[in-house]
RNA sequence: GGCGGGUUGCCCGAGCGGCCAAUGGGAGGGGACUGUAAAUCCCCCGGCUCAGCCUUCGAAGGUUCAAAUCCUUCACCCGCCA
């Protein structure tokens, strides 16, 4: 089965030019790019199944390259949104860029010998492009009347309007594909399926002025079985970054994806082969409750993201808080770590201990005080799994196990560690 | 440029002088059922020093004992005409 193929399988190929053409260009190793605008500290799991693709391609043999926005991401996207984006500051895109540049090199190889990753990022050709040279060397190849008909401005104009700023983004997007096919000989853009007008736009561009042949591809955007956008939970996105998102919480987001996901999000995301996906399916199907699935899931993305060590502990941490046994049978090492993995408030020991609805809010398990009150009256506040139903009502010493810890929890799995010191 | 319509809590959308922290739906949270699923049912869903108080209905002023609701100005959106 070729890469083409497996990608169908995976659910992961949206659309593309000619595959023919394609097909018979990847026979040979060709060269691959994606591009990720810094718009935030971090790259997201709704990023992750495309740069993953990429990844595939560089086990295919394919020669990937990733490309970071520092350009693109000054100017800004309209691609999805219905309103203008506000800019950010040049110090701000720049920290982003960096950050996001070490996030991507991890899911690439750069060491290998035949087909070595490449990162690089669009404003080191474009930086030095004046305004004049960019408008007739570039600009004189776009037509205003296709520019206009691009989905991305279309909506935009119809939703309210759009700026100058971001009706151009589509132009510097093309022209960081004209770059890479002259310098890499980049015959290929993957993108996101929001991405297709963008990337069309610099297939044209390079047919009119270079010879050769370019080709696109896109990658779905992901939903849910039940149609809600996927990679989103309750607190926001699930971010790569571990200090934004967890290795804990990372874990369980995809230990909790629900079951009609499951399979799907195993092919998209994981790099088990078809066989080992289609057992875990029939395990899923005989056994759901085992949620075998889910665990192998959860097991492979988060060593994918947060290491193999990272795995173990945070797996061990939820084994032990959401085990069957008795909170206060788990020694003083193994809760230690467990609580290692959670949010937490401390409490100095000897002071005062605040009040129980403080304390669920001081760890940010709730927004507020009075999401902390409406949950405790709701009868969804536990300490130390023991639900408390008291809004005053203030812990002491003995409820801290092992005389420092105490586990406070909101609902079926929302966990979160008091700390004595 | 002229005329008309609009701007409400996370989103959609009622309200059109007091009974409005504001109907309803969605999202979200809790509970029950299960498997740390889904569906379903029940409850909750601005904040706080919580039987009370404070801040919200595009922005700023004003009328009134009392305004999301009336008046004025400003900003933005959407129609129709030029």
């Amino acid at each position: 089965m070729n890469l083409i193929e497996d990608l169908r399988w995976r659910g992961l190929l949206a659309q593309s030019t000619d595959e023919k053409a394609l097909l018979e260009a990847m026979k040979k190793p060709i060269t691959a790019y994606i591009g990720f605008d810094p718009t935030a500290h971090s790259l997201h799991v709704g990023n992750l199944v495309v740069l993953l693709v990429l990844r595939r391609f560089q086990l295919a043999g394919h020669h990937p390259i990733a490309l970071v926005g520092g350009a693109t991401g000054l100017v800004g996207d309209p691609s999805g949104r219905s309103d203008e984006r506000t800019l950010n500051s040049n110090e701000v895109v720049e920290a982003w860029v960096l950050s996001i540049r070490k996030q991507l090199s991890a899911f690439l190889d750069f060491d290998s010998t035949t087909n070595p990753a490449l990162v690089v990022n669009n404003l080191d050709w474009t930086s030095a492009l004046g305004a004049i040279e960019f408008l007739r060397d570039i600009g004189k190849h776009f037509s205003v009347n296709q520019m206009l008909a691009k989905d991305s401005v279309a909506s935009r104009l119809q939703a309210g309007g759009i700026s100058y700023t971001e009706f151009s983004y589509q132009v510097l997007q093309s022209f960081d594909y004209l770059e890479l096919f002259r310098r890499n000989n980049c015959t290929l853009q993957i993108g996101g399926s929001d991405q297709w007008g963008n990337i069309v736009a610099g297939l044209d561009l390079i047919r009119r002025v270079e010879t050769g042949s370019a080709h696109a591809l896109t990658v779905p955007l992901l939903a849910k079985s039940d149609g809600s956008k996927f990679g989103k939970s309750a607190s926001g996105s699930i971010w790569l970054d571990p200090s934004m998102t967890s290795p804990y919480a990372f874990f369980q987001f995809w230990l909790n994806s629900a079951d009609g996901d499951v399979i799907n999000l195993l092919k998209a995301f994981s790099f088990k082969s078809h066989e080992e996906i289609t057992q875990l399916g029939q395990s899923h199907e005989r056994d759901p409750g085992l949620r075998q699935a889910h665990r192998e899931l959860a097991r492979e993305l988060t060593t994918l993201v947060h290491g193999a060590e990272a795995t173990i502990r945070v797996e061990a941490a939820a084994k032990a808080l959401f085990g069957q046994g008795d909170l206060s049978k788990l020694d003083e090492a193994t809760l230690a770590s467990a609580l290692a993995e959670l949010p937490r408030t401390t409490v100095v020991r000897g002071g005062a201990i605040p009040s129980w609805v403080d304390l669920l809010a001081a760890t940010g398990i709730v927004d507020s005080k009075s999401a902390a009150r409406r949950v405790v009256k709701d009868g969804g506040a536990y300490l130390n799994n023991e639900k408390v139903t008291s809004e005053d009502w203030a812990p002491t010493k003995n409820e801290f196990l092992c005389g420092k810890y105490a586990i406070l929890r909101k609902g079926k799995r929302d966990l979160a560690a008091v700390e004595l010191v």
